[in-house]
RNA sequence: CGGAGUGUGGCUCAGUCUGGUAGAGCACCGCGUUCGGGACGCGGGGGUCGCAGGUUCGAAUCCUGCCACUCCGACCA
């Protein structure tokens, strides 16, 4: 991409109303443009990185042998009467009516449509497991929206439900979901630490809420801190195998969430020297939940004695929008955002310090093409902005890499090469940082 | 939903107390000088002062109502 075409409308001075930091640095990099409170116009920028969170977490569930489809974002309110949660869920819910006064809603979740989908098309037993995800934008009605795209009110989130015949295997898809959401956060860039949760207005007994550290986290925390040094599964990990011993690795440590944090027993089980307090942000909630919905919604299987039973179901969700705040909250500096490389809009910027110059504009044409052929995705600052501003913009918008193209005092064909994270610059020739940034 | 606060050009804000021709910086347009860490000079464009009533010769400013947004708290991917 190059820049003199790009949408990149980057702030210098801070909005008023950003006070943490992954919020400021999101709108300052041109990423957000807020319409309402908690709603949020996802710019260029954003949505590569958007995307890009999007794709792991789909690659991730695909891996762990969830199926995707795509739900509405509109629900019918009759389905969610069969449920009993249409009175339950009070005003968060965005409720809405059509032309034929038929009452419907913004689905701020899709436990009742996704057993209603089940239910016509699997009758037997024989069809168990199933695991059926979608990626979707949901709506709930926050009573306080804040913090930027971390609790708006309109947010894409990735649900995955599962059916199983009976609870063994139940938790069986359980500990699948478990092992997948190490994986997808661990590629991200960050250290997601499974803790122990209530299951709230889902329902069922086996929940954790997947937390990533941060000081501006919303939900206070308890943890050993051995679990920061846990291993996270390879992308070789059997989902068919027993996953248990994984998901027993991880759940041994004590590991809560202050709503169920049980001060006795951390004391009991942590060494004083091991016991972190800390806050964290929640990015994955697992639950499993049995026949929560199957049975009052009728979503049953014959079974191999002939009997009707209800399935038995989980349901798994990733904040895939909060994803790109929490990242971002996790991994910046006092000049910008410095993106973890898978999750990066654009691998490399490639900054034309002169601009109009033939010879620097060849070298940059040069990089550029090889950058591309090698999908390294650069950004080709080709304006004509100062180099001051241009070298504040790259670093703020944090790119991986920076190609400085056209440095005063070097021999024709030499560059300087920047790594975002380390600071770290040297001068070279084209070539040796080409690949450099090829790995 | 309780408490606190803010609405003035795209952004950050002054002006409101004490009513009298709408301001600054940044951004934007033109010309020139600049060109490795968000330059400078000159000239220019852009605002129903959140909305609706009211008071007044006159309202951004005073009064009433409404709306939006932000922060603290209680609830949540």
């Amino acid at each position: 991409m190059r820049l003199s075409r790009y949408f990149l409308p980057v702030l210098k001075q801070t909005p008023a109303e950003a006070k943490i930091a992954s919020h400021r640095l999101m709108l300052r990099a041109g990423m957000l443009r807020q319409e309402a409170a908690g709603i949020y116009a996802w710019l260029p920028l954003g949505h590569r990185v958007l995307r890009k969170v999007e794709q792991i977490v789909r690659e991730e569930m695909d891996r762990a042998g969830a199926v995707e489809l795509l739900m509405p974002t509109l629900q019918l309110a009759d389905l969610w009467r069969e449920s009993g949660r249409y009175e339950d869920y009070g005003a968060e819910m965005l409720r809405i009516t059509d032309r034929h006064q038929r009452e419907m809603l913004f689905g701020p979740t899709n436990e009742e449509m996704i057993t209603e989908i089940f239910r016509a098309s699997v009758h037997s037993y024989k069809a168990l497991p199933k695991n059926l995800y979608h990626i979707q934008w949901k709506f709930r009605d926050e009573l306080r929206p804040r913090f930027g795209v971390m609790r708006g009110r309109e947010f894409l989130m990735k649900d995955a439900y599962s059916f199983d015949l009976d609870e063994a295997s139940g938790r069986a898809s359980y500990n699948q979901m478990f092992v997948a959401y190490l994986r997808c956060f661990a590629r991200m860039g960050l250290k997601a630490i499974p803790m122990k949760a209530e299951s709230g207005p889902i329902g069922g007994d086996l929940s954790h809420e997947f937390i990533v550290l941060a000081d501006t986290g919303e939900s206070a925390v308890f943890l050993d801190r051995r679990m920061l040094g846990l291993t996270v599964p390879g992308e070789t990990v059997d989902y068919r195998a027993d996953l248990t011993p994984i998901v027993d690795e991880w759940t041994r440590l004590y590991a809560a969430t202050e709503d169920v944090h049980d001060q006795a027993r951390y004391e009991r089980e942590t060494a004083p020297a091991d016991r972190l307090s800390a806050r964290g942000i929640e990015v994955g909630q697992t639950f499993f939940f049995g026949d929560k919905y199957s049975r009052p919604m009728k979503a049953t299987v014959q079974g191999p004695d002939g009997s009707d039973t209800p399935v038995q179901m989980g349901s798994y969700g990733v904040g895939v929008s909060r994803l790109v705040g929490a990242i971002v909250e996790a991994s910046h500096d006092e000049a910008g955002i410095v993106w973890p490389d898978a999750v990066a809009p654009f691998g490399v910027g490639v900054v034309n310090l002169r601009p109009g110059e033939a010879s620097v504009d060849a070298v940059c044409e040069t990089a550029y093409a090889a950058l591309t052929a090698a999908g390294r995705e650069p950004l080709l600052d080709d304006t004509d902005e100062r180099p001051g501003g241009k070298f504040a913009a790259m670093d703020l918008i944090g790119l991986p890499w920076q190609l400085i193209v056209g440095p005063r005092g070097v021999a024709e064909g030499t560059v300087e090469l920047k790594r975002r994270a380390t600071g770290e610059r040297r001068t070279l020739p084209l070539d040796d940082a080409l690949k450099a940034i090829r790995g």
